[in-house]
DNA sequence: GACGTACAATTTGATGTCGAACGACCGATC
DNA sequence: GATCGGTCGTTCGACATCAAATTGTACGTC
């Protein structure tokens, strides 16, 4: 997965396709080796210690965030674990069926839900994190500790630029226009 | 997405939920933000260049192997795409049904398949591409040249680390062990 | 208490995601 | 020219993924 073709001839490529149209150089190599990076870890985690307890990294990430901040409404999970609300609902399904997580319905409001972790979602977690952070360590370990807290700022920066000011840009890039409909999602009842 | 929790927080309750196993701080953060940046980054795209022309993320990745390396044997699109030859079949069946992509079958090996953009396929990602490389821009605008070097450099480093020696580390962690099937996949068929 | 607005999670539909099983095919060897 | 080990893309099953539609609840106002 890391590029078999090199960088400089791929550049030079994309300058032919476009016939002179200047290309933004670093930060497109910056973006394409992050998401190269995240899928190389994730690959690499889910193939070594969450295999054995069948766990998918989103799975995990959600566990996570419950075992760490203990008993939450499913929606700061969702925000925490960095995916919608909707897929929370399926992944926490498939977490509760395996007896890992628990729902238990908000004792003031009954819209919410509050997910928390059965005693096998403690046990696991006890076992299986400190195993992933071993990974994590050796994946990185090429850095040393300068380089991963330098790198890892350049990343939140990234994070927070799109947080602070993504939506307005695609509102710029609008130009007033109504947003096109996504192909998939649902559609409306007949009335 | 970005920690609604300070990291501080997160990890003294990290310390306090494991009771004094030692955990690598630096090398978990700059992992997490890997993951943090790559989700953002994605839905950015999508939300924006990628929404009116109802591309995911992948198949415009899969375009935009195809658009520069010219008609490619699959294994490789897929390869430099960074997902599964699996995934890769579908993804060229959505693309073909919409007429971006063509197949073709390799003239002297019956196995392998060739696909190529289509005229359509073509226009659209001279289209797209500046548009897209634009966002880049915009994503990494808090960056300086600098440091989008040394970040997409810290990045590739890991991606090295993983694909030259993770395999090796999976096997020791297993430790003679045959590995754990995954739950899901097909089924052996019945004889 | 009926009504409306706002917000919560779930459902839905199309697509992506992986690894393993599979069938078609290649090339070599006998 | 039959067999055999290896490779290629596809199929399969379980799961993840998103946004929009939907259902249900909360909490005002009248």
């Amino acid at each position: 997965m890391p590029g078999q073709r090199s960088i400089i001839e791929t550049e030079k490529l994309v300058e032919s396709k476009l016939g002179g149209i200047p290309i933004q150089h670093e930060q497109m190599a910056v973006i394409a080796n992050i998401h190269r990076a995240a899928a190389a870890v994730r690959g690499h985690f889910e193939n070594s210690v969450l295999r054995g307890s069948d766990l998918t990294w989103t799975a995990f990430v959600v566990l996570w965030v419950v075992w760490i901040w203990g008993e939450q409404e499913t929606r700061y999970v969702a925000e925490e674990a960095g995916i919608s609300k909707g897929t929370l609902t399926g992944v926490a399904r498939t977490l509760e069926g395996r007896g890992l997580v628990r729902r238990t319905d908000h004792p003031s409001d009954g819209r919410r839900v509050l997910l928390s972790l059965t005693d096998e979602g403690e046990k696991l977690m006890r076992r299986v994190f400190p195993e992933l952070n071993a990974e994590e360590a050796f994946v990185a370990q090429q850095l040393d500790a300068d380089e991963c807290k330098k790198t890892a700022d350049a990343l939140r920066r990234i994070v927070v630029q799109v947080e602070e000011h993504g939506e307005e840009r695609r509102r710029e890039l609008l130009n007033g226009q109504e947003p096109a409909p996504r192909r998939s999602g649902r559609r409306a009842a007949k009335p």
